[in-house]
RNA sequence: CGGGAUGUGGCGCAGUUGGUAGCGCACCUCGCUUGGGACGAGGGGGCCGCUGGUUCGAGUCCAGUCAUCCCGACCA
């Protein structure tokens, strides 16, 4: 490809609302443009390198079997009402206004729905289907360029199988072609268990690249055997001891002290873990005739709550109570709620740390009081300990062999094994061996097309612009000519790049006149691909051209006739 | 959805007490230059987000509205 002939706006400047290095430099290089927020084009630049990563994808998915699809952005309000998720997205999904259509978030229900029609015998499973689509989301508060945005494109693999030994099979192709792909776009990535969320099943494991540029918060021990979703992560911490005193229980005065901070410094106490956090979670009712329930959580007061872990225990619709239930629920103020006296039927949930713990400090249920010399094991009934704190930097492993350290991730890709839910709510059926209907067993695949992309960009750029590494760089080499002035030097350079095109080297030949050679060089050097060939007059007499490596940015002096030699060397490498 | 900020040529920005809109880059022409985003001269391009108000007069003041970005909430 000549440079001359392919359309790319590269700009000297940062786009002014860029704040991550990979959007910046999407933008500067021309790969991408901003049409609406959360809404890009691909210009040609970017289409290259977006092509080669769905090559990728192409590839590893074929080699496991899979079939490609194209399944429609446009699906029927009818078909999400049978799973209930038309509800579930509530805002994230786009609706159409003159027809009782939406734009597809994600495929389950397509694909499931073809499933059901054709799938109808244990001996046509194990199948794996997928496809490279436009996804819609309406995200509120896009963000990070080609990161979060509301329209992107998304690899989405479905697995269907009679029996849950067969999905785990499948899962476990997947898992195995995700890391090829990721490994093969060049991306420094790793594996972490994670939440389903709202995609249901029973297990789900997500593919992440560190980077400031994150969203997801994960856990990740130093020795690299154990990596987490912060949401699920587990660690080893000390319990409370018990002291077994058994003073009694005594309420006292704490006036406008609401927040743990305030109530360890009242008591002029540094250890917070006997000060128990108490929130208030309400259930919200199935039916519009039944009542919420609520829930009383604790935790040692240098602990959080974590939420996810409420909802896999509780259900997905958990959510915090609002400062103006909580009267209503506990007799108080959020600051001053504790287990003791709570009125009402609240149920109490207490973290493990927690386990049986004594001299307690936590809200009385009245306004500016708190209680002291609280026994979990004598004063609260009915109460359950679960792991449901949020895990810290620092803590040890459950089998304490090593330390956790909390980062920011991007997530490229996320696995499930979905098991039943959506052949159930869908009626996709098949006949096992013994004649009997059964539900296909399912499992769901994703990756984030224009995620790698960025994260790719995150992971490789330097103060001059990005440095493409593997195979999803747009060109292997850029054949860069300036001296254009100079007639022999410009003859050159075309046979060269014929030779080079004839070779099927993958090379892009910057053949534009009138530019000063800094210019071409900046450009380079932002564009980032791999390996530059310089021809200028300087080298040139002596005989010499000169090769440079744009990540380390180490430059040669080579001859002509050497050329050849150097480019298989690394290009075969 | 809550909080904060910003909308002025393609991009990045300035615009004072209200008085007919400017700079850098990019673009066009000519000259000169050619190993790290040159230089000189000349030139083209703007409903100052939109609507309404105050005023003799609004980019500037007021109100509303739309859009975009940042922080938070949410997020298969």
């Amino acid at each position: 490809m000549k440079l001359s002939k392919l359309f790319v706006p590269t700009q000297k400047e940062d786009p002014a609302d860029a704040v991550v290095a990979s959007h910046k430099l999407s933008i500067r290089a021309g790969l991408f443009r901003l049409l609406t927020s959360g809404v890009y084009s691909v210009l040609p630049l970017g289409l290259i390198i977006k092509n080669k990563v769905e090559k990728i994808i192409r590839e590893e998915m074929n080699a496991i079997g899979g079939n490609e699809f194209l399944l429609p952005a446009l699906s029927p309000n009818e078909l999400w009402n049978e799973t209930g998720r038309l509800e579930d997205f509530g805002d994230i999904i786009f609706r159409i206004k003159n027809r009782e259509l939406v734009l597809a978030p994600t495929h389950e229900e397509v694909f499931t729905s073809i499933s059901r029609n054709y799938i109808t015998s244990y001996k046509q499973m194990p199948q794996m289907w997928y496809q490279i689509q436009t996804k819609f989301r309406n995200e509120s508060r896009p963000k990070s360029g080609v990161l979060r945005g509301r329209q992107f494109t998304m690899k989405d693999a479905y697995s269907f199988d009679s029996t849950w030994e067969g999905l785990d099979a499948s899962y476990e192709l997947q898992e195995k072609a995700y890391r090829k792909i990721f490994t093969r776009c060049g991306l420094n990535f790793f594996v972490v268990s994670a939440s389903s969320g709202a995609m249901g099943g029973t297990k789900s494991e997500e593919f992440m690249v560190e980077s400031d540029a994150g969203e997801d918060i994960v856990v990740i021990s130093e020795d690299g055997k154990y990596s987490s979703n912060l949401e699920v992560a587990v660690s080893y911490v000390d319990g409370v001891s018990r002291k077994g005193t058994n003073l009694a229980y005594e309420e006292f005065h704490t006036p406008a002290i609401k927040s743990i901070e305030e109530l360890a410094g009242f008591l002029n106490i540094t250890d917070k873990s006997r000060l128990a956090k108490s929130r208030v979670f309400v259930i919200p009712a199935k039916t519009e005739e039944g009542k919420d329930k609520y829930l009383l959580t604790l935790v040692c007061g240098d602990d959080e709550v974590n939420e996810t872990k409420l909802q896999s225990l509780f259900g997905a619709s958990l959510r915090p109570g609002h400062p103006e239930e909580l009267m209503d629920i506990t007799g108080a103020d959020a600051g001053s709620i504790g287990p003791i006296g709570i009125k009402g039927n609240v149920k109490i949930i207490a973290d493990l740390r927690l386990q049986d713990a004594d001299e307690l400090v936590s809200g009385a249920n009245k306004n500016d009081y708190h209680i002291k010399n609280i026994d979990l094991k004598r004063d609260v009934q009915g109460i359950k300990y679960c792991d449901i704190r949020t895990v810290k930097e620092g803590e040890l492993t459950l089998d304490k062999t090593s330390k956790l350290r909390v980062t920011k991730s991007i997530e490229v890709g996320h696995i499930f094994k979905l098991g039943t839910k959506y052949s159930v709510a869908l009626g996709a059926k098949f006949l096992g061996k013994d004649g009997k209907d059964n539900p296909i067993i399912m499992g769901s695949y994703g990756i984030g097309i224009e995620r790698i992309i960025a994260t790719h960009i995150e992971q490789n750029h330097d103060s001059n612009g990005i440095a493409w590494s593997g195979e999803i760089a747009p060109f292997k080499v850029i054949l860069i000519n300036i001296t254009t002035q100079s007639k022999e030097i410009t003859e050159y350079c075309d046979t060269l790049y014929k030779e080079l095109m004839d070779k099927n080297v993958d090379v892009l030949y910057d053949d534009r006149d009138d530019l000063r050679p800094g210019f071409k060089f900046k450009d380079a050097d932002l564009i980032g691909i791999p390996y530059q060939i310089i021809v200028g007059e300087k080298n040139f007499k002596n005989g010499d051209i000169e090769f440079k490596v744009r990540k380390t940015g180490e430059r040669s002096i080579i001859s002509k006739s050497d050329l050849s030699a150097k480019l298989n060397e690394l290009l075969n490498a």
